[in-house]
DNA sequence: TAAAAATACTCCATAGGTATTTTAT
DNA sequence: ATAAAATACCTATGGAGTATTTTTA
């Protein structure tokens, strides 16, 4: 049997004749009436009582008729739904980030998905980054955010946003007077610095930085987690820090944040998932996030284009 | 799309292999690559993940896959249920019939009826012979049994059972000593008599067979609907009566019944349903009344054998 | 490189069309 | 006599087969 025996059989029953089924269903009359006989042959019972007008139901007719109908229902209902997962409209996603990617990048991003992707179920957890990686092994999650760089054969990784390093001072501090800031003048301060992964990331990007500048940075305080800590102990003129430009949608009291000269926007966040992923939620998210970080990072590189002005202004 | 895309898919799931599954389905690989991108196609979604070794199932081929089982599942039930229906095997039959139909007729053939058909759902009501004709043009019910003759264009008849009238005697009759009697010796006796109807029926038979015998029958009481009434009044020594062979079942103390000699078995019980009717489940009916009610004139015909033996001896 | 799926083509089974007959009112 | 379905026969679409190439782990 094959649902073209059904749908016919739909189509004769609904006009109570062959002749007007047959024209509805654009075909001739004679293999209609063929193709009905074939299906009243495979099931062995006779579906229509043919009369010299027309043609009544018999009783298993009636029957099937009804069945055939829901039966047509669920396979609608079904490719609909298919089709929407297929399309990623509908699922699950869970995403493990750093707890700075709420900053800024991931905002927008959530907010676009959400909107254009409702049917989608969102799970969201903040971890380390070295946690991300283990999570994404383990299936846990189905994409990641965390500073690069980041080198895993299994995972992909994409930069979804880029920004400077900025100095955070102590608003207290001398060199918070000033617009902008040389690295070599805070050698010798002492620094507040984030933690240490099994992986570069931010303190790479940091240490790297001053070891550029031509000194190594002298930890008051290493290994803090969250940039709110971080922030909060510069507030409290403990030292000062190196944070990604992002942080100062924090804008703690009692700290300013200085760009510093000749940084060049170095730090990347990165969006992760499983090379073999291909969960069609996990695509439309991934899509999501492009877009919208495109705009972010023309929006970026606006902003420092603007910064150059600023400073070209004030040296 | 047909069923043979669902059944080409879940082979391909079930085996988690294009070649696998074509062996399974005895066919070639490479159309069953084509029905399954034709699925995708239409459907506008990958169902699988291909790779070197195999496949496996996308989100939309999960969900697919189950809902595709669940389908075929229903469709099953489906063809299984309307194979019954159309077999007769399930529906609800509904009988009228005279109360005489079920002296010896009825019971074998509802016996037999409901055992082989078990799922059919069975109304019975006895009724009077014209309001049976009527219910069958009212389409309240698909058979009846009744006296005939019975002629009506839109019903057809059968005859399901022939007896002979036998002469009721009040047990201190002094015909009651006879082992049987002439029908003239009863000429002058007073009679009761059924009920007349719009229609010939078993009243039609007792006048007639008294007019062939060269008399009248002398009504002390006429109309009476019920063979049992009948029989009351003849044990009330009213009078006495010509009732169908088959009354004897009732066995009403007081009451004897004496064969006629040279009487026919000419009183005829008949089914009767509507020309036109076509429900399998009457004809399954039909099928089995007809089988019982010949067993049923077997048995009469050698009945009435063994009667000519013993009238033969007696006369 | 080896196993699996995709592609390119060929063929034939059968769905569908045309002409006609049969059937039932 | 007429309207509808069945039958007979023909056509051609497309499902399935064979040989080969492409892909990916």
């Amino acid at each position: 049997m094959e649902l073209r025996h059904l749908r016919y059989f739909v189509a004769v029953a609904e006009e109570m004749s062959f002749n007007r089924a047959a024209r509805r269903l654009r075909m001739a009359q004679p293999p209609l009436s063929t193709q009905i006989r074939q299906l009243e042959r495979e099931l062995g019972v006779r579906l229509f009582d043919r009369t010299s007008r027309g043609v009544r139901l018999t009783e298993a007719g009636e029957l099937l008729l009804e069945e055939a109908r829901r039966l047509f229902v669920q396979l609608d209902q079904t490719t609909r739904l298919v089709q929407r997962v297929g399309h990623g409209e509908v699922g699950r996603l869970a995403l493990g980030f750093v707890p700075s990617a709420t900053n800024e990048v991931l905002p927008p991003i959530l907010r676009e998905f959400t909107t254009r992707f409702p049917g989608v179920e969102l799970f969201l957890r903040e971890m380390r980054p070295d946690v991300v990686v283990q999570r994404l092994h383990e299936q846990q999650i189905d994409a990641g955010f965390l500073f690069l760089p980041l080198q895993d054969a299994a995972l992909n990784v994409e930069c979804i946003s880029r920004e400077p390093l900025v100095l955070a001072l102590p608003e207290t501090h001398p060199l918070a007077e000033r617009s902008q800031v040389r690295l070599q003048e805070v050698s010798d301060e002492p620094f507040v610095l984030p933690a240490r992964y099994p992986m570069p990331g931010l303190y790479g990007q940091v240490t790297a930085v001053c070891r550029a500048a031509g000194f190594e940075p002298k930890a008051v305080q290493k290994d803090v987690w969250l940039m709110q800590t971080i922030v909060g102990l510069v507030a409290g003129g403990i030292g000062v820090a190196l944070v990604p430009a992002s942080v100062r949608n924090l804008s703690r009291k009692g700290v300013v944040y200085r760009p510093v000269q000749g940084l060049s926007p170095s730090v990347e966040l990165g969006m992760v998932w499983r090379r073999e992923a291909r969960g069609a939620v996990l695509q439309a998210f991934l899509q999501v996030a492009r877009e919208v970080s495109a705009k972010g990072l023309r929006a970026g590189r606006e902003e420092k284009a603007d910064n150059r002005e600023v400073s070209a202004g004030a040296s």
